[in-house]
DNA sequence: TAGAAATAGTTCATATATAAACTGTCGTGC
DNA sequence: GCACGACAGTTTATATATGAACTATTTCTA
């Protein structure tokens, strides 16, 4: 559908600029409700298996809740609440770092790999039919273009 | 930056498919923080700012809450605590429907139109800065790109 | 070495978001 | 004309997100 139907505009977007970040915008906001959906299958949420997966990653060693943060682009306060989560359902656990107790190692429980390996699974299927409605030129572009945006946020400080 | 880089992966990405939606779930995130930052300058936050916007539109009518969900795609629920925030800062009134007493009218107060007015003109500006560090054709390829997207989230029940 | 600065994590107040259960109002059909 | 269904809005519990103020630990420095 055209994007002025979309957000129900009376007057066509005055400018190629805004519809271009509109268009960011708004397909971005639908792909967060679809993964949504595709998660609570699991009993997750998009965040919490993005978690699982980074984790995944860094096996036995885990990573801090401030490495976390970075990762995952939130400040640290969030990361408290959303490991608490975590803990809760038992899908990771907090070790304290043997040489500095200022850290919690945060590392994925046998429940937490289990779920994660086959989460996975399904997820890069899902994945890979939604992104190929887009040619292979069309994802390198997309690809550059995302790659240019983000430098000019970078430089005006994010 | 490079993608891999930015994410702290310590493999490259397996699959394009996979580097394409996380470059734009990355983008469309500092996306948000940086206009977080932009519109705090105004003690607005971006979505109050789209409702500012969206009412503006639709002048002394207004809209009703569940109509604003549907522009917003929101829960209706939600659209609740933003009205009440709007209204608290004297920027939104709730007005009663004359003949259908479910219905609120929602509608700018003369402060949140003189707010809108000011915001917008700075808003363009800094759309107009950060898009334009794609050239043309890449912002039509890019638009053309979300909307195929859109369509296939449409197509499977968004 | 004692005090200050830096760092990791937590807590609190607040904003945004959902789903489910609820209230109030309006129409329709019998 | 009244019961029932549909619809608009609200409330509640929960998840995600921020910034500011806080605690605990470690490191740096005077």
């Amino acid at each position: 559908m055209r994007l002025q139907q979309e957000l129900k505009l009376k007057q066509p977007l005055a400018s190629v600029n805004h519809e271009a970040l509109l268009s960011l915008v708004r397909t971005s906001s639908l792909m967060q409700k679809l993964s949504d959906r595709f998660f609570s299958q699991f009993g997750l949420t998009d965040v919490q298996f993005n978690i699982l997966m980074i984790l995944k990653e860094h096996g036995s060693e885990g990573l801090s809740q401030q490495e976390l943060s970075e990762h995952l682009i939130v400040t640290k306060s969030n990361v408290v609440g959303l490991i608490d989560r975590l803990e809760r359902t038992d899908y990771v656990k907090r070790v304290s770092h043997p040489s500095d107790r200022r850290f919690n190692q945060i590392v994925l429980t046998p429940k937490g790999q289990k779920l994660e390996a086959k989460v996975e699974k399904s997820y890069f299927k899902e994945v890979d039919k939604m992104m190929n409605v887009l040619s292979p030129s069309e994802k390198r572009s997309v690809v550059k273009a995302m790659e240019s945006i983000r430098q000019y946020i970078i430089d005006n400080g994010a």
